[in-house]
RNA sequence: GCGGAAAUAGCUCAGUUGGUAGAGCACGACCUUGCCAAGGUCGGGGUCGCGAGUUCGAGUCUCGUUUUCCGCUCCA
């Protein structure tokens, strides 16, 4: 099975397990948006606790809120979302394609670059060790005129870009000749703008003044209660503030699942430390983070560091945490040096003063910050892509078993009597009666002993409990792995205890 | 957003030149069996993605539309 196959094979049987379905599927579906069904929830449920306990248990500076999704509108413009969130979009009216006006630009910025170092290399050949670079840049014509040519145009660019002037990126595109490179012509639309933020109207809509953003990620409502967090939890730099909670981006394109979807959650943690130590502790989440993601078991193989060139409008260093996905490696977690950029803002634009008293410096600052962010149904889909195997049985049959780590597991264990009579269901509703206030269960009696742990294989069941007819008579049951198929003779009172060793969030957050 | 393909039962699919919607698996009840997808009997479930059009008659032909997949594009 290819990749690509094994890719659809999943999904299909995310929906037939109940783990994920596509939403509102019974009016045809609604595009990129997914539900979790009921296997799916439990899933992803346990992937958030062990999030949400691994940073604010494990780290006695970090504390969870839980920020509304509505947030006042002024943030999303100091948070630089109101123009970054705004693609200037322009369609090549021959070829049909659509680019994005600010990129055709910055690529023809960058070829003009190219050539002036093509002129610098050829001029490093001809005059040898006796080359002067600084001077050759300096004199030579054809380097001179490239020079200009990149000054003016980069700088109409960075002023339209200053004015979200999209007329004035048109005008550049046409002055400079930029042809779209399926057509090669310079036959282009007006620039648009698709706002990547979802809007609604909060209060009376006919005022018109009241339009309000679903927010695109959950950090600004850590930013934006830095202050309540810190004076009332007398926090003292460095500290976190954790969060979990949805975020809603209305891309252009949303597919391969849910991994990229237009409604999502993320848990997101921002870290604020003293100015100038921001690099050792960009360094410190970054180990730290890699740490949490191979601590599940799934292949420190799987994982990559992919350090980013170019960075966003507000880090000064970032790096994506990259899982082996069907699909390639691809981003799961990003670890972002925020620097001041976000509390400085909201102190200008808000007009409170955002700033820490170091006691031990004796002087004030606005902190600096590092932030980790991870999409929660990225991760589940990691779990999913990753668990799912198709196993030859000797007996030539195949097997279908989804190896999710066993804390993880939707259904920690599922309790079936070997048949449906000589008292054997009583004896197996006794032994719910024992698990379950410790354990997610499934209890089933329908079809074949090896029918029923196929079915557990297929939702990631790490255990199953047998009851045979020797219950009857020594009070052990049959304890059988999901991963080696085995069987042990187990007393029923010992059951507990020989799960949880596997299954509890509790030994995983121990080994971190 | 553009181009291509697809859509029939929960799943995988069949359905002839247009003529009364099928199979296997799955699901429910009962019987038999009992440690890795057993057998039997009976049963429930589809206005063929949706909307028009052509026709005496459309799952089948035409147009539109929605969703999904593939490729572009996009992804601070």
């Amino acid at each position: 099975m290819t990749q690509d196959e094994l890719f659809k094979v999943l999904v299909a049987h995310c929906k037939e397990y109940g783990f994920i379905f596509p939403s509102s599927e019974i009016y045809d579906g609604l595009a990129a948006v997914y539900d979790y069904g009921q296997m799916g929830v439990q899933l992803k449920n346990n992937i958030k606790n062990y999030w949400w306990e691994a940073m604010t248990r494990l780290n006695e500076n970090i504390v969870g809120i839980d920020s509304a999704i509505f947030m006042h509108p002024r943030i999303w413009e100091a948070s630089g979302h109101v123009s970054a969130f705004n693609d200037p979009l322009i369609d090549n009216k021959d070829s049909k394609k659509r680019y994005r006006a600010d990129v055709l630009i910055e690529d023809y910025l960058a070829k003009i670059e190219e050539k002036i170092e093509k002129e610098v290399a050829k001029g490093r050949k001809k005059f040898g060790e006796s080359f002067n670079e600084e001077q050759f840049r300096a004199t030579n014509p054809n380097v001179l005129r490239e020079k200009a040519k990149y000054d003016e145009v980069h700088g109409r660019f960075l002023k339209a870009e200053q004015a979200s002037d999209f007329a004035e990126y048109r005008q550049i595109i046409i002055d400079c000749g930029i042809v779209c490179p399926i057509s090669g012509t310079c036959n282009w639309t007006e620039v648009r703008q698709f706002n990547l933020m979802f809007s609604t109207s909060m209060g009376s809509v006919a005022d018109g003044a009241n339009t309000i953003y679903l927010r695109p990620e959950t950090a600004q409502g850590i930013f934006v209660n830095y202050l309540n967090v810190q004076k009332t939890g007398r926090m003292k730099i460095p500290f976190g503030i954790a969060q979990i909670g949805k975020a809603f981006r209305n891309e252009i394109v949303a597919r391969q699942f849910i991994f990229r979807m237009r409604e999502f959650e993320q848990m997101e943690m921002q870290f604020f430390i003293k100015p100038g130590t921001e690099l050792d502790w960009f360094a410190k989440w970054k180990e730290n983070r890699l740490k949490w993601h191979v601590n599940l078991g799934m292949g420190a193989e799987n994982y990559r560091f992919h350090d980013h060139e170019k960075l966003a409008h507000y880090a000064n260093a970032a790096t994506d945490i990259e899982f082996n996905f069907p699909f390639g490696f691809k981003e799961l977690e990003g670890i972002h040096s925020r620097t001041n950029f976000d509390l400085g803002n909201h102190q200008k634009f808000s007009g409170k003063k955002i700033e820490y008293f170091d006691p031990e410096e004796n002087t004030s600052y606005t902190p600096y910050v590092v932030e980790t962010s991870i999409g929660v149904d990225r991760m589940v889909l990691a779990v999913l892509s990753h668990s799912y195997t198709v196993e030859k049985l000797e007996n030539g049959e195949e097997r279908v078993v989804m190896r999710i780590p066993a804390p993880l597991a939707p259904i920690k264990v599922a309790v079936m009597p070997l048949v449906k009579k000589d008292g054997l269901p009583e004896i197996a509703q006794k032994v719910v009666d024992l698990l379950k206030y410790d354990f997610s269960y499934q209890y089933d009696e329908k079809d074949s002993i090896g029918k029923r742990y196929r079915r557990q294989d297929a939702i990631g069941t790490p255990f199953c409990v047998t009851i045979d007819h020797d219950t009857v008579n020594d009070g052990c049951v049959t304890l059988r792995d999901r991963d080696s198929m085995t069987q042990q003779r187990v007393k029923i009172e010992d059951l507990r205890d020989i799960i949880d060793a596997k299954v509890s969030l509790t030994n995983l957050l121990r080994n971190l």
